[in-house]
DNA sequence: GCGTTGAAAATTCTCGAGATATTTGAGCGT
DNA sequence: ACGCTCAAATATCTCGAGAATTTTCAACGC
């Protein structure tokens, strides 16, 4: 019996480690996109790609295809590969369709969590406030990722792989969205304590309080979008 | 200015009509694994296909690349590619993610709806019940068309470009689900009457009930997975 | 008989070049 | 100055062949 890691990619979108070129340069392309260095609505030519990311022609088209179904990058007709575009219209959108799966993921998991649920909760949680307060190591995206997990395993006790699939493309553009052009001025500059928020909602999952919980997480997954809006739209 | 169609495929996944052999490798490769013809975990070798959907290997990579993120196909490695398996508990979790947000949606569709909303709705379900009597022309798939065409009509009303596109990579998936191995059983013989509850939704959306249009889209909804549950596992 | 080894076969992965389509912009006429 | 035409340039799309990996399976040893 082989004890291979069976990088298992069904339904998760997530690669381990690339095994392949195409892979590889798809998480290079999808991170890039993700953190704002290839711009919305940007035209990805491949001719110039393929150099950028050391691949052939071909290859880098295949990696393009699978970002395209992850609604990163749009493709037309005869016409090319381009960055998804965004929008506040787009952001409203994301941010109520997220909330809906979101809280009510959230409501089940807190409902069907178990104590290993909690632990795993408690040790992402801590993590992350250890990552906030060390705001040295800022310059990486060490906290991005933990801010991720953290977010995952609040509803990693809702046995959902659709719902979490769902989700992860959700997250992935709100990501997107946190990243892009207005982050200098998003986060503690609009007086925003995202730790705050963390820790409400991570008390009331702990205290299995299913709709204080649900209402705290709505509330700061919307909060993204208020910031946004006011920036673009100042009242 | 030109009046060209402008394919529009971004968050649709849509495409009117194929542009590239890409697409039409992709059109040609989904329907095959929805109608079951491309059985659930059969390998899909690129040398074998390429012939059968006239292709290079190169293309049709490609579009087996599109339809991974679908979920509809998986990608492991070095190893290949595979049509996504099934299974009672994946028709379970995908049927209550799509009552989720199909019936979320329903409801806002019909709190926002207008004339215009309305009137195409009763279009859409004028035609397929038009189709349903007509069982002359049940082999074809006219029926899928049109009972796909009346439930997004259904959430016409409801703004929301990324529930619409979640719904559909669901809905799809439902779809298999419906043609797959235990179709022979699955409708009429089990004593269901799809065009009746068909009808219930309808009427409750045009009376504008939205608490009784969507316990009728949910139990519409369950009914599939509750035939095939009976089938699997008889009581 | 059973598990291991190792080479052959099959398949995936990758690349570069040619065919097809789009975009550019210079030239021309009004 | 404006708009049209058309050819050159640019980029996409497509294919077939070669390199790398996995799978198969026959031969061998225990």
């Amino acid at each position: 019996m082989h004890l291979k890691s069976h990088n298992g990619t069904h339904l998760t979108g997530e690669i381990a480690v690339p095994r392949t070129l195409v892979e590889r340069a798809y998480l290079g392309l999808r991170h890039d996109v993700v953190c704002g260095k290839l711009a919305p609505g940007e035209r990805l030519r491949v001719e110039h790609l393929k150099d950028q990311y050391q691949v052939g022609a071909g290859t880098l088209r295949e990696a393009l295809s699978l970002l395209v179904s992850d609604a990163l990058v749009t493709a037309e007709g005869q016409r090319g590969f381009r960055v998804a575009p965004i929008s506040l219209a787009d952001l409203e959108d994301l941010t109520n369709t997220r909330v809906m799966l979101e809280t009510e993921a959230l409501r089940q998991s807190i409902r069907h969590g178990d104590a290993h649920w909690e632990a795993a909760l408690v040790l992402s949680y801590d993590l992350l406030t250890k990552t906030e307060t060390d705001l040295a190591q800022s310059g990486s995206d060490l906290w991005e990722r933990r801010n991720k997990a953290f977010h995952e395993a609040l509803i990693a006790g809702f046995d959902s792989t659709w719902s979490k699939y769902l989700l992860s493309i959700l997250y992935r553009h709100a990501e997107r969205y946190r990243n892009i052009n207005w982050r200098l001025t998003a986060a503690h500059a609009s007086g925003r304590d995202v730790h705050r928020e963390h820790e409400h909602i991570f008390r009331a999952a702990i205290d299995r309080q299913e709709a204080r919980a649900a209402l705290a997480l709505e509330a700061h997954v919307r909060l993204t979008h208020d910031v946004v809006k006011r920036q673009v739209q100042p009242a």
